[in-house]
RNA sequence: GGUGAGGUGGCUGAGUGGUCGAAAGCAGCGCUUUGCUAAAGCGCCGUACCCCAAAAGGGUACCGAGGGUUCGAAUCCCUCCCUCACCGCCA
């Protein structure tokens, strides 16, 4: 949620930022400063007669003590009353309309950012590594799954439907070596605490990160209880602060989760479907780092080199993309996207979206900290995929392919597995 | 699922209709005294919002949330949320 300060103060820069993005959105801030100056206009009336009521009342209460007759101030005293109701009545009205509109303007593209309309103005920064070698065709991971029978596109169809993985047998167990893999190398090798969070939040937690009001389509519910079905760790692990006021020394704050994730995936039919690249339910490792306005592009820095470092010790080539201000997500100033070579696809596939949301989340979330001049400020929040299972699986398989059809083992990961090669 | 207790400032905790934004203590900040440490004394010490060009200053709201009663609510009534304890059931 944007600042309505900075609104007020810097209508034409907060303009300006968003018509960089797609959408209308600078349309809004038009109708966002006439609510804030009618709700002000009202608190201002509004309080001078709750001033008024309040002295006349402990008046009341002294006449009273003195055994004095009060029935004339007590008729007028309840004539402010009923204008009071009133005007509460729209104060809250117009208090309401105020932020509800600024939950669906979207984060400022901060500057430096590239311009550009769509995923075609995105900007390859680096990459690292270089394409494997494949003898022959390059099998996709569909096509390697079925021959070495590690995961069952076809059952899991059985259980909820098409858009669900049933990873077996060593598949299994890749994905759950990955897990560790990854949990293992931010705790021990960056520095990251380990939570293990419900996977199940209430509404206030995905308004706090952005999923609602707008994207509430996109989100399993859980019918008659108000509780969704959190489309990424994000929302559990940012949501574990809100409403706390952090003191500095803590921060910043650190955080890794493994959580499966679940997303309705609405509307997307027919893109990029195939296999197991778009589900409605993978696992993954989260990244979240809370943390002051000073440092947090320092930080998001560091949490992109954390979650490359995973993609460099399994050897797989990936390249690191800067989104333009067009396909920004809704509540991020700033995104690198990680995307890992796929023979298979002959493409990359992102695998990792590393975002920060500056005070963004933290004003929807109430998530401050107290800085050194004991000021409460409010936190930045940073977030990135450390990186999503099902893509980082099925990118490993097609690139350690063997010509004898069986999958080679990046050193790293053995331990975990037990083997060297799956056949 | 049942029963009971309870949610007040950074913490502990008093407060059952009026001068209570809230006693007291602890923690914190400043000053004084003191050879150092320690201690003592005095003062300050919540958040958000509104008015004001700004500062100074003034005002309003907030005692889990929402609603009600009342001239006036932390205090009375209703609904909800949450926490804790015990019992039952259970992975």
């Amino acid at each position: 949620m944007l600042d309505i300060r900075l609104i007020r103060e810097k209508p034409d820069f907060v303009r300006e930022r968003l018509a960089t993005r797609s959408g209308d959105d600078a349309a809004k801030i038009e109708q966002v400063l006439k609510i804030d100056a009618a709700r002000r206009k009202t608190e201002t009336e509004l309080q001078g007669l709750q001033a008024e009521r309040n002295r006349l009342s402990k008046e009341i209460g002294a006449k009273k003590s003195k055994g004095e007759e009060t029935k004339e101030i007590e008729a007028a005293v309840k004539q402010i009353g009923e204008k009071i109701v009133d005007l509460e009545r729209n104060a809250a009205k117009f208090d309401e309309q105020q932020r509800n509109l600024l939950l669906e303007i979207p984060n400022l593209p901060h500057e430096s950012v590239p311009l550009g309309k769509d995923a075609s103005a995105n900007k390859v920064l680096r990459e690292w590594g270089s394409m494997p070698r494949i003898a022959g065709k390059a099998l996709d991971h569909v096509a390697l799954g079925e021959k070495l029978k590690i995961f069952d596109l076809e059952r899991a169809t059985k259980l909820g439907g098409s858009g669900f993985i049933c990873f077996t047998g060593a598949g299994a167990r890749l994905e759950r070596a990955l897990i560790n893999f990854m949990i293992d190398i931010h705790t021990r090798e960056h520095g990251y605490a380990e939570v293990s969070p419900p996977f199940l939040v209430r509404r206030d937690c995905m308004i706090g990160t952005s999923q609602l009001p707008k994207f509430e389509t996109d989100m399993y519910k859980i019918e008659g209880e108000e509780l969704f079905l959190a489309p990424t760790a994000e929302v559990p692990v940012t949501n574990l602060y809100r409403e706390e006021i952090l003191p500095i020394v803590d921060l910043p704050k650190k955080l890794v989760a493994y959580t499966p994730c679940f997303r309705r995936e609405a509307g997307s039919a027919g893109r990029e479907t195939r296999g197991i690249i778009r589900v409605h339910q993978f696992d993954k490792v989260e990244l979240v780092k809370i943390t002051t306005s000073e440092k947090s592009y320092d930080e998001l820095e560091s949490l992109l080199a954390d979650a490359e470092k995973i993609l460099q010790l399994l050897g797989l080539h990936y390249r690191v993309i800067a989104l333009c201000t067009g396909d920004l997500g809704f509540g991020s100033a700033k995104t690198y996207d990680i995307e890992v070579w796929s023979p298979g696809q002959n493409a990359y596939l992102e695998v990792s979206s590393c975002s920060n949301f500056e005070d963004y989340q933290a004003r929807r979330m109430n998530l401050r900290y107290r800085d050194a001049d004991k000021k409460n400020k409010f936190a930045h929040t940073l977030n990135g995929s450390g990186l999503a299972l099902p893509r980082v699986f099925a990118a490993l398989i097609e690139n350690c392919q063997q010509p004898d059809g069986s999958v080679q083992i990046p050193e790293k990961l053995q331990p975990y597995i037990g083997a060297s090669e799956i056949r």
